[in-house]
DNA sequence: TTTACCGTCATACTTTAGGGTGATTTGCAA
DNA sequence: TTGCAAATCACCCTAAAGTATGACGGTAAA
């Protein structure tokens, strides 16, 4: 049979337990010097010692720690780009369309772009065009500057 | 005549005075119980409690304060852009090109940008031409890509 | 003072981008 | 089946971008 106390309980234990070793000491120390009378003093004094011992013990195993909290700064870049696609359809833009203007951000020309996606230069033209006209702008850079503001690209 | 001791011994002298007051106090106690014979059980049981009130005081006072730090880490989003000046030296970027870059990342075309800075289309393309060069692109949407990835614009 | 770089502008030329129009194919929905 | 939008491609033409070279004045460092 064996008891399993909850850990709280157990400084509690250890407490009573040394106290009680403390109290038996205490008594073989007056059994010593209760023959020798008038050491009185010397007992007194042999409390005092242990008894502030025991207050200073208690004290440091009582006492609540301080805590400091430090505020570390972790500088997250905006990393995350979630498309627009309410925009996307708002403005009628194909998926090809994006492709595109997502190859011409990363700074292909347009023949590069035809390259990529295995279509003509005239195909990617179309392409770019139509864009255009849908984004309301006249040249590809501000095709790029807009779309980023209307989160059509990272 | 004033003495001024420095606050470093401040501590020990009031200790060293705590202690002569309690001393004071048991010869009192000592003095009042010795009438009564026996009743040394008592007189030891007031010592432990004084005693262990000092210990407690003593740690208190002496022992460093027990700390946990505890790191909380604050999640800032990094929104604001400062650009890299040690990249612009280390490309030989001067000023004027790196305008000129700024308003060609806005969308802007040649002829716009050389309105804005009340320039010729020539000097804005030789401009435009340099920074191509400076850093080491064919176009100025990837230009643009390169400045942003390098910390030259936002 | 000489060197070197910046900013300015020009001229001439090539390449790329962009506009307009029209045509074909495919897939999806009315 | 018809109609429509997306994707594809062609041709022609203009506009803008980009390259190369040279020139000139100012300023700051060597």
């Amino acid at each position: 049979m064996t008891f399993n106390f909850p850990a709280k309980y157990k400084g509690i234990i250890l407490y009573g337990i040394s106290l009680a070793l403390i109290l038996i000491l205490l008594k073989w120390i007056e059994w010593q010097f209760i023959i020798v009378d008038n050491l009185f003093e010397i007992y007194a004094g042999i409390i005092a010692v242990i008894f502030t011992s025991l207050g200073i013990w208690l004290a440091t195993r009582l006492s609540k720690p301080k805590t400091v909290v430090i505020e570390k700064q972790v500088i997250v870049r905006d990393t995350e780009f979630i498309l627009n696609e309410a925009m996307m359809n708002e403005l009628g833009i194909s998926r090809r369309e994006l492709e595109v203007l997502q190859l011409m951000a990363s700074g292909l020309s347009n023949q590069q772009i035809a390259d990529r996606l295995f279509v003509s230069l005239n195909t990617v033209k179309t392409h770019s065009s139509n864009l255009f006209g849908k984004l309301d702008v006249k040249r590809r850079t501000q095709a790029i500057e807009k779309a980023k503001r209307l989160k059509l690209l990272p």
